[in-house]
DNA sequence: GATCTCTGGTTGCAACTTACAACCGGTAGC
DNA sequence: GCTACCGGTTGTAAGTTGCAACCAGAGATC
């Protein structure tokens, strides 16, 4: 048994200074971790060869299995193998990841309103804003279902919501 | 004259993917760039030497040069020399910069709840977190009336709430 | 007018990280 | 036994970060 979800601190190396900001920074600060973050979260994909493929940005096989056993590690991601084949890993998000979604819906706000962003990649990201505190609640709560509790993916949630606006949009509707 | 503030999107090269999240992570997600914003935005320091000499994770001095001029390239900040010493450089945050202001309460926020961060540093993420949106508001407005507008940094605002908060702690009051 | 200090940096080099492409051994279905 | 799928690894080149030393121009001091 693994540390209790939501009890206490992730177990990742000292870094250069106690600040939180800066600690964050460390661990999430690079170019690939908030990516496959983000796949894991709003995707639904948790397979190695879902994540590798369906990449928007094209991921190297190398990189994602670097990122995969960091995030593994820090305590962001945990590791289950499928018993329908024993290799297949189903990666899920924990609750510290979960704690993510508001940092995620500001970083996709943030992103649509000043960088040069595809509307239908957009979609989902304003959504969330818009939602705000209430919706990003809901979200999270269908996460915790999902990744924590093993239930199904609900046909009705906030994902499927988000889900079918971006592929309305995507598809020129 | 440049682009007039809050106007447009910033300057940046086209991304691997236009995802709101990817461009954001691609501009911002490397080990120093928030955390140079971080000082500008939470410690007053406006300057080469003493965003160098006051810097909590001791930067090096070429990676310092090289994220300010990064980051005055993606416009999230602006470059002015100071009338009383020609060579003396003040950098100010952009309105895009400022609206970072939530951002960095949720990375605070997260890191000190889920990451090793020291008391004294936490204090500052802690209140501002508590503060909600309103006093993000209220930060922001205050960063306005000093980085864009050129206003004195006004002795009961929200910074030096913060910055009040830290020293009580820091000094193990 | 020489010296000292402060200004924002630059240079050189070693270590580490990222990126791309090819390849791999175990598992399961047919 | 063949084929497709599974989560990766390996080799190598290019780029980024980190450290320490160094620098030229501007202003103040004597």
């Amino acid at each position: 048994m693994t540390q209790p979800v939501g009890a206490g601190r992730l177990p990742v190396p000292a870094g250069k200074s106690g600040c939180p900001i800066n600690l964050t920074v460390e661990l999430l600060g690079d170019r690939w971790s908030l990516v496959v973050l983000r796949d894991v979260m709003f995707s639904g994909h948790r397979h190695f060869r879902e994540l590798l493929t369906n990449s928007v940005e094209s991921i190297a096989s190398n990189i994602l299995a670097s990122r995969l056993s960091k995030l593994v590690d820090a305590g962001l991601l945990s590791r289950h193998e499928e018993p329908s084949h024993r290799q297949k890993i189903d990666y899920r998000l924990t609750e510290a990841a979960i704690e993510l979604v508001p940092l995620m819906a500001h970083l996709g706000a943030w992103g649509s309103r000043w960088l040069p962003a595809s509307p239908a990649l957009s979609i989902r990201a304003e959504l969330l804003a818009e939602g705000g505190p209430e919706m990003w609640e809901r979200f999270m709560a269908e996460l915790r279902a999902t990744h924590l509790d093993g239930r199904p993916q609900p046909t009705n949630g906030v994902l499927a919501e988000l889900t079918q606006a971006y592929e309305r949009v995507a598809s020129g509707g």
